[in-house]
DNA sequence: TAGGCCATCTGGTCCT
DNA sequence: AGGACCAGATGGCCTA
């Protein structure tokens, strides 16, 4: 039997009896494991030679050894209740940090250095009182976690880093979503480009190309815009009116689909997020394409040194 | 195939 | 004595 199987077996409810007959088999083969193996101190006292064992001795040292088995299949049997309710525990974690997804966990790792980061963040909001751009608040986020959930990160946060990427080493950077109405020819060709895609690639809305960092005015929560200023180049689709409710996160920042979108197909390509499917606001399922290794790089930059 | 992640087992330590 | 907690070891699964 696996670790596995084990370990399945016991979500379905295991009896001590059952754990009982199944001790550990990757000491393999019928073997018992060392503790099982291992003599007691009486035991112990017999080893240096020879020595009759009466039948009542014998049955006394095997109840004994019976009790030593019970107790360390009773103490796995709570290791494991302990693991799985961290596990719940760390899931809750999963769910209210700015990056949920059903079939694209975050590690354990990540998790909680995504937690971490994020209570940095909020907490420095609650400080200074002011909300923090975009790309310092990705940055935030993202900082110290590996690249791939950087790009999952940036995906969830609903940011198209083309622009990004447009210029290898280039300081233009765009976030703005590009919707199919804006680019739908890129859109209808993207999949054929996953992994295609040159760094140059075409950007997307007004800050295609160069200029400054402009906000996501999709990010709007209930709580309004992140954005004290939204940009006058945002367009008009962007609209709080045409906006989906499902952006918005603890009524804080406007992060998360509440359909967790499968980021496994997508890996480091062009991603597809939709955002309220099917939805009345004509919204299309809309693309953030995240160029892995430079949007990376270029989202710790600020923190490499740190 | 290597590396990352995970679940589990295990023995040690500390506490009640 | 027994339970909780911890860290090391091990093996399975998955992905690049």
């Amino acid at each position: 039997m696996t670790c596995n199987q084990s370990s399945g077996a016991f979500r379905t409810g295991w009896s001590i009896n059952h754990l009982a007959k199944s001790v550990k088999p990757e000491h393999g083969d019928g073997e018992d494991p060392p503790e099982y193996r291992r003599t007691d101190g009486e035991d112990a006292g017999e080893v240096g030679g020879p020595r009759k064992r009466g039948s009542r001795k014998k049955s006394g040292s095997q109840s004994r050894l019976d009790r030593v088995r019970l107790r360390r299949i009773e103490a796995n049997a709570r290791e494991r209740n302990r693991m799985h309710g961290l596990n719940t525990a760390l899931d809750s974690l999963r769910k209210v940090v700015p990056c949920y997804s059903k079939t694209q966990k975050l590690s354990k790792i990540e998790t909680l250095r995504l937690a971490k980061n994020y209570i940095c963040v909020l907490g420095e909001i609650l400080g200074t009182g002011k909300r923090p751009d975009l790309l310092t608040f990705v940055q935030a986020l993202c900082k110290g976690l590996s690249q791939p959930t950087t790009n999952l990160v940036a995906g969830c946060l609903q940011l198209n880093a083309r622009g990004f990427a447009s210029e290898p080493g280039g300081e233009s950077f765009s976030l703005y979503p590009a919707f199919p109405h804006q680019h739908q020819h890129q859109h209808q060709h993207q999949h054929q480009h996953q992994h295609q895609q040159a760094p140059g690639a075409a950007g997307c809305g007004p800050a295609d190309g160069a200029g400054p960092l402009r906000p996501l005015r999709a990010l709007c929560g209930p709580c309004g815009p992140l954005y004290d200023t939204p940009s006058p180049d945002c367009p008009s689709p962007l609209d709080a009116a045409t906006l989906s409710p499902p952006l918005s996160f603890n009524g804080i920042f406007a992060l998360k689909n509440e359909e967790p979108v499968d980021y496994r197909s997508c890996h480091y390509g062009l991603r597809y997020c939709s955002i309220n499917q099917g939805s009345s606001t004509g919204l299309e399922p809309y693309d953030v394409q995240l160029r892995g290794q430079f949007y990376h790089e270029e989202v710790n930059k600020p923190f490499q040194n740190q």
